[in-house]
DNA sequence: GCCGTTTTCGGCCCGACTGTTTTCAGTCG
């Protein structure tokens, strides 16, 4: 069984847990397992047979017995007993706003209520209000909440999610009084998906924002409303999109709380624990107002600061998941992180020769206005024939085209690449004379993903440990929060593209993000190359490289780690070094 | 259930807010 559904299982076992009224923490201590298993970098299955899943943070002796179990057969007997205990409606009952643990058995046991359509029913007939504890407002919510259920997903893309944020924060710096005012959250960590968004402001007189924030344009309903917390839902249509949801958090604290609350607001929960428990071990106390020793409070101006006063260097918000990067900050050892600024060109674009929009010289003219020095076009091959891919006549003309466009862009470059497709059987969509014609090339699997892992695997190995491949394009196929990605064993892809010098990219469009950012990490630290791509089929879509470099900081990666780093002058031939290595050294081929 | 430069036992974040109460339990982040 596979990290991510073991990680699904030991969430169902905190869950089961709490409901049964189990110990917090160690309900937490399942929780926090599988996050561990998530962001575990590297193989499980490796690491389930040298038995080292112990040495994982958050995983102690029972936990690792128990994913072993799951590993290697895939069932393990405490999870069925807790499944077959607890009726598995309770585990969609907790989930509504308003109702917990705690409740969710109230209803059980007093109610015998057990899945969402029969306590949907009890609180029609207003059974739920009659309960002890519980009255008409929070029947109201369960019902509303249950509702909400039907219309809605609950995780929202980066980009959809920081364009309502936008119109917020616009809305809210107009406000007399606001000091300070920023996102927070897994918006401001850059995370891909979004679940709410997080506001902090600073304010002498929180009265006005807190008002201002319940009657936003975008508010279609107030969740809660206090002196110096309010929550609300948005929808998107009130700014001229189409409908989408989101809950929003507006925190009001003192200026001098600000870096205090930023910080503790950011998150992670679990780097805050850990930045918490740094603090104590330092005679410190942190919380979400203050840094204090024993007798007083320590001022910070803002989160540089904070980190200092801890003995840390300054933590970028993207690293802050407690994968290592307090330990990196105490030691003066944190990346120097690549930044937007560091790009200068890019490599996989689309123009109207496939399925783009625009022609090469409107692709590279917008490239060269963002400030890149240059740009490669890599269209679709020839069997993707439904984008229109380009047949190896057709690619004799492009490169014409090219090089007379080369021929009067001073100071301004534009490659000739393909995005070549990945055959079923590993195999490439071009002969190699036809892709030896290209600077260099994509390769990228378009067809075909319900492939056995085993064969996706292998059939992706073959075409990285392909001489004249360059790249691998979008690794996984993902598309976030619409479909999965193929069933693919990005570890064993990861070290074959090592083995061979091919890179890998970090897909920038802000619905695929593949590689993610986990992997990023685990990219890095194999020596693979990496690459930051948009596959922009517009103009305008080039600017998506933005979305890459979060996941790029996400992953720690330094300037050296991203090729399109590289200034226009070393390009060239460190595109040609990969086919002369692989001549050089035959075996590798 | 996890963890250890004060601990192998005893901590593990805790404050805001709501709805139900009439002083507080449960939820949430």
């Amino acid at each position: 069984m596979e990290k991510d559904q073991i990680a699904l299982i030991l969430e169902e076992i905190g869950t089961l847990l709490e409901i049964r009224g189990e110990n917090s923490f160690r309900c937490q201590a399942y929780h926090a397992g599988a996050r561990a298993l998530r962001q575990l970098e590297g193989d499980l299955s490796a690491l389930v047979r040298e038995k080292q899943l112990q040495s994982v943070p958050g995983i102690g002796k029972t936990l690792a017995e128990k994913i072993s179990t799951l590993a290697v057969t895939g069932k393990l007997d405490f999870y069925e007993e807790l499944r077959a205990a607890t009726p598995s409606g309770l585990l969609q009952i907790v989930r509504l706003p308003s109702v917990g643990p705690k409740k969710a058995m109230t209803i059980y046991q007093q109610l015998g209520v057990s899945d969402i359509a029969e306590l949907k029913a009890a609180c029609l007939d207003s059974r739920v209000a009659s309960l002890k504890g519980f009255g008409p407002k929070t029947q109201k919510k369960i019902l509303e909440g249950i509702e909400f259920l039907g219309q809605v997903g609950q995780r929202v893309r980066i980009d959809q999610a920081e364009a309502i944020a936008r119109a917020v924060l616009d809305e809210l710096a107009e406000v007399p009084g606001v000091i300070r005012i920023e996102l927070c959250g897994s918006l401001r960590r850059r995370r891909e998906t979004i679940n709410d968004l997080d506001i902090l402001a600073s304010s002498a007189d929180p009265g006005p924002l807190m008002e201002r924030f319940a009657r936003l344009r975008g508010v279609v309903e107030v969740i809660g409303k206090g002196d110096t917390k309010c929550s609300v839902t948005l929808d998107r249509n009130r700014y001229g999109g189409a409908s989408l949801r989101i809950n929003a958090d507006l925190r009001v604290v003192r200026d001098d709380q600000f870096a205090f609350a930023l910080h503790y607001f950011t998150g992670s929960k679990e780097h805050n624990v850990a930045v918490r428990a740094r603090a104590q071990k330092m005679g410190l106390k942190l919380n979400e107002y203050e840094l204090a020793d024993t007798n007083r409070s320590i001022p910070c101006k803002d989160e540089a600061e904070l980190f200092q006063v801890l003995g840390m260097d300054y933590i970028s918000p993207e690293m802050r998941e407690n994968m290592g990067e307090i330990e990196a900050a105490a030691a003066r050892q944190l990346p120097r992180l690549v930044c937007l600024e560091d790009l200068q060109g890019t490599f996989h674009c689309h123009t109207n020769w496939s399925d783009g929009a625009a022609t090469i010289e409107e692709m590279a003219e917008a490239a060269r206005a963002l400030g890149l020095k240059y740009l490669g076009i890599a269209d679709h091959s020839q069997s993707l024939t439904i984008a229109n891919g380009l047949t190896p006549d057709r690619v004799r003309i492009q490169h014409a085209e090219i090089d007379r466009l080369n021929s009067r862009m001073n100071g301004f470059r534009i490659f000739k690449g393909t995005e070549c497709d990945i055959l079923p059987d590993g195999g490439l969509d071009f002969t190699d004379d036809v892709l030896a014609s290209f600077d260099y090339v994509v390769a990228s699997v378009h067809s075909h993903f319900n492939q056995s892992e085993d064969e996706m695997t292998t059939r992706i190995i073959r075409a990285v440990s392909h001489p004249l491949v360059t790249m691998l394009g979008h690794s996984t196929g993902r598309v976030l929060l619409r479909r999965d990605g193929y069933k693919v064993n990005l570890e064993q892809v990861l070290r074959a593209a090592a083995r061979h010098g091919t890179m890998v990219e970090i897909n920038a469009h802000p619905q695929r993000l593949d590689l993610d950012w986990v992997h990023c990490k685990r990219a890095k630290s194999l020596g693979v190359g990496l690459v930051i791509n948009p596959d922009a089929h517009r103009t305008e879509e080039i600017g998506l490289l933005r979305f890459g470099i979060d996941v790029a900081r996400r992953g720690w990666l330094e300037m050296k780690n991203v090729f399109n780093t590289q200034a226009i002058d070393q390009i060239a031939p460190l595109l040609r070094y990969k086919a002369s290595r692989a001549i050089q050294s035959p075996q590798l081929a």
